[in-house]
DNA sequence: CACTCATGTACAC
DNA sequence: TGTACCTGAGTGG
């Protein structure tokens, strides 16, 4: 669920369901100082990468929730919905509740800890405005491994392992190239394919990433068995043959994550 | 039912 | 480099 895209989707989601309209705020967990946000209007939902900001008004405070690794929202339009295990944070309004559990992060900030906040976080593909520019400069300039750059939310925003990994392939790059030797085009090309492909998923709510030529059908072969909530060359397909050439995907663990890549189509 | 693993990050050493 | 966080899906007995 959690990379850049499905943040997005959440934010767009929260911003339907609650903005402008006044909300209940609980946390039945009690992890949260929901009282500080209770009877507030709800201002806005935005995501940054796989960071969400919600302000309110009239406050300057603003709720900054990270889901990490297991954190969900869920949604109901139950009434008086009753509380199912640990919920850090319950939005009510107008009939209905979102629910937040499990999150890395639920805290609130103050202006210039929002501002600090997003001074550690690169360029977002899915923002309009970012600026790809300095994604470059870091890129172009580190002696570490580009799959190692394009997890590092200093670098660029919202891309995690499945975009990582999808990316290089789609690009036919080794990704422990270092970013110092790519050339700037063969970047431009990883942030284009990263905006085109993280705009996909959060129109469909899924990933995908295998071209309409590589489809099984097209390629003359059985279609596949192997998905996971979407439609991937490489993620999680260790072992098995690549879309493209048919050797075997290979994975190993670079900074502590997975990496899958096919050593035959992104060979230096 | 017990156990492993995961689309993530921060911090300890 | 390892571990904590703390949830749910998948697997295997």
């Amino acid at each position: 669920m959690p990379e850049g895209h499905a943040i997005h989707r959440l934010a767009a989601q929260l911003q339907d369901a609650f903005g402008g309209h006044k909300i209940e705020s609980t946390s039945p967990q009690g992890r949260f100082n929901a009282q500080a946000v209770d009877g507030l209007e709800f201002g806005d939902a935005r995501a940054w990468g796989k960071h969400l900001f919600i302000g309110f008004t009239p406050s300057a405070e603003i709720v900054h929730i990270h889901l990490g690794l297991y954190g969900r929202w869920t949604f109901t339009s139950e009434p008086d919905s009753p509380v199912v295990g640990q919920v850090r944070w319950r939005i009510v309004s107008d009939g209905t509740t979102a629910d937040l559990r499990g999150p890395a992060t639920c805290e609130l900030l103050l202006p210039h800890e929002y501002d600090a906040v997003l001074s550690r976080l690169g360029p977002d593909p899915l923002r309009p405005d970012a600026d790809a520019e300095r994604a470059a400069d870091r890129v172009l300039r580190s002696r570490a491994p580009i799959a190692t750059l394009l997890m590092d939310q200093a670098v660029v925003s919202g891309p995690g392992n499945i975009f990582r990994a999808e990316v290089l392939f789609r690009q036919k790059i080794d990704p422990l190239t270092p970013g110092r030797d790519l050339s700037r085009a063969a970047w431009q090309r990883v942030w284009d394919d990263l905006v085109f492909l993280m705009a996909q998923g959060f129109d469909r709510g899924r990933i995908d990433t295998v071209r309409p030529e590589h489809e099984p059908e097209a390629m003359g072969r059985p279609p596949r068995e192997d998905e996971h909530g979407g439609e991937v060359y490489v993620y999680r397909r260790e072992g098995l043959p690549c879309l493209v050439c048919g050797s075997p995907v290979a994975a190993s663990v670079l900074n502590g994550r997975n990496l899958f890549w096919c050593p035959h189509c992104q060979s230096a």
